[in-house]
DNA sequence: CACTCCATGTCACCCGGTGCCATCAACTAG
DNA sequence: CTAGTTGATGGCACCGGGTGACATGGAGTG
């Protein structure tokens, strides 16, 4: 992982090829694919981690919480974890950006999230049509948050953004 | 495009090479590439017309809507359209869901999408922030009733379940 | 010591995707 | 009518991601 990583950062995604990472790892190609299912998974082994956060969150939230509060309880716990990777996340961030192929997979760890999120809800009794929407809604929330948090240079500014995004939600479909 | 999706459904996407989908259309998988940037856009030429009616909505909008209205007065063109293509819809729909790869390009052409309908609110006055959370939301509504329109027998029910699942967005966000 | 297990290497292969050049038809200028 | 131009297509070699099958070798175990 860290070699892929220095490699796209030095020479960028798509002019970096698996052999070239695997040799920097002291490894072949095909051991590379053991670890990894594919070129793209190697950015992406994390989201595992951000999912564990944020479901952890969201089993602390209070029984009574309305949905879309019980989602948010899940960014507290993340918003924690991101401010100590600051410069990665910016690293990686720009590696992500700067490729389509990337910005797919991210999209879909987040699709994926917002589904295990969605499960949880209906766990503790939401009915499926606003578990989806509340747990899609605070996905895009942190979405777009994290953007704004490596678009800046605060590495504490993380929960901030996060809450004002969400008020942001809450007033936009108020009306 | 039609040969495509005949052998998609005939055999699977995985199962289908391009060589396969250009033999059957007469012509050299050279000349496929001409015309798809890659084997998965094939299925996703649609998303132009898509992002073309939903801004025709948009423009159509009272200038005095909240931003969340504007985006959803984008919903009546597009639910036009699809209800006379509820059988296409289903079988493509079929393919993409039983294919990661397809959902992710889905999920970017829904981005895209999202980015487009949030230029449009900047365009009409609307702050970044709040333009950007309200096409997210707004895009998220669409696929959330475009799968439960899939789902079901009924090709007119689209517009229905539209605002059923814009209804309980705002439910869900409220408190 | 023999055996098993598991991680890794090696190799051949498939297929998606691209660069390059050849071909050929339609059209245009003279 | 001819020569030249343009644009769509075919053909081909090549690259790189990804996989299946088998060999190897080292760590544990009886």
């Amino acid at each position: 992982m860290s070699a892929a990583i220095e490699l796209f950062h030095e020479q960028g995604y798509e002019a970096t090829t698996v052999a070239e990472i695997a040799e920097r790892a002291g490894l072949t190609k095909r051991t590379f694919f053991r670890y990894f299912a594919d070129k793209r998974e190697v950015l992406f082994s994390g989201s595992d981690e951000l999912q564990r956060l944020w479901l952890e969150g969201v089993a602390a939230a209070p029984a009574d919480a309305t949905p879309l509060a019980v989602v948010a309880a899940g960014l507290d716990p993340v918003a924690e974890m991101f401010a100590e990777r600051h410069d990665f996340a910016r690293i990686r961030a720009g590696i992500v950006n700067a490729n389509p192929e990337l910005q797919e997979r991210e999209l879909i760890k987040l699709q994926n999230l917002a589904g295990t999120i969605k499960a949880a809800l209906v766990e503790r009794g939401v009915c499926a049509n606003a578990a989806i929407l509340a747990a899609q809604a605070g996905v895009t929330v942190f979405h777009v948050a994290f953007a704004r948090w490596v678009e800046q240079d605060d590495p504490t500014a993380f929960r901030r953004l996060m809450d004002e995004s969400l008020d942001e939600l809450r007033s936009v479909t108020a009306a």
